[in-house]
DNA sequence: TCTCTAATTTGACATCTATCTAGGCACGTT
DNA sequence: AACGTGCCTAGATAGATGTCAAATTAGAGA
């Protein structure tokens, strides 16, 4: 944290997307800070067993949706345990959720996984190969 | 470097299922608790806003590697933090280094981060087949 | 209204993490 | 050999994070 040097060049960052090509990943150019601050958090919400295990859960549930009391079976942990991690994602954006009489479903916010996916993804190839070639 | 432990990158992870095409996307089907605790802990390399602009750095900088001096200059940081951070990447399996003479040199190690891509996302998953497949 | 179940919030705790300063090792140069 | 520079390790510390038990809110039904 601190001042670092890189001003906010970019800004259209991660979030702004848009433009259906695609992406700044990883390795076409440097990540400027803020760029790296916004993208940060996000990869931060997914890096834990117990989150990565609820999206999956919860994408792979029927209709693409879940309630908690099906997510929270399937941890060997406690309901308020599971539903910090789920805060946890919903604030970063990831999934959202709705309450339905009793009970409540989350289903996944369309288009994040995808973006944090375009970011580490195509070019690396790209890089690998030119890495390789000489 | 002697010291360093090996990465312990693969083994197999996620993209256990043996089909060389590819990994299951987090999509696809719910994530074992073991594939989970394998993954979080990449995830958690690359969820720091320095460590990605590290990653970015290293990638995009000329021969696709960059020696800790190019990098720390990047930052507004100390020296040992920045270490700090390379040494969590490299335990991570991300990336490798090597001396050479006074500098030590980072460099990308191939084929991690498209997993990671590959796990978050179908459509990037694609991506890469077919840009491995060309 | 009262009660039962589903889910979240609160508060506490132990652990992990990012950062710094100080010091040490390796290499190249004088 | 001695020095200077590049990089890493060690130790310390403030702050973040994961977890649980207890308490709270919200809806369904008797």
């Amino acid at each position: 944290m601190s001042k670092q040097q890189l001003p906010i060049v970019n800004s259209g960052v991660v979030a702004g997307d848009g433009d259906g090509t695609c992406c700044a990943p990883l390795v076409c150019e440097p990540l400027s800070q803020a760029e790296a601050a916004e993208l940060a958090p996000l990869f931060k919400a997914i890096a834990d067993p117990v989150r990565l295990r609820l999206l999956s859960l919860i994408a792979c549930h029927e209709g693409g949706e879940a309630c908690v009391c099906d997510l929270t079976a399937a941890f060997d942990l406690t309901a308020p345990t599971i539903s910090h991690h789920l805060k946890v994602l919903k604030q970063a954006g990831l999934i959202d959720s709705e309450r339905r009489g009793t009970w409540v479903y989350y289903w996944l916010n369309p288009g994040v996984l995808e973006r944090l996916s375009a970011i580490l993804g195509p070019r690396a190839a790209a890089a690998a190969a030119s890495a390789a070639a000489s």
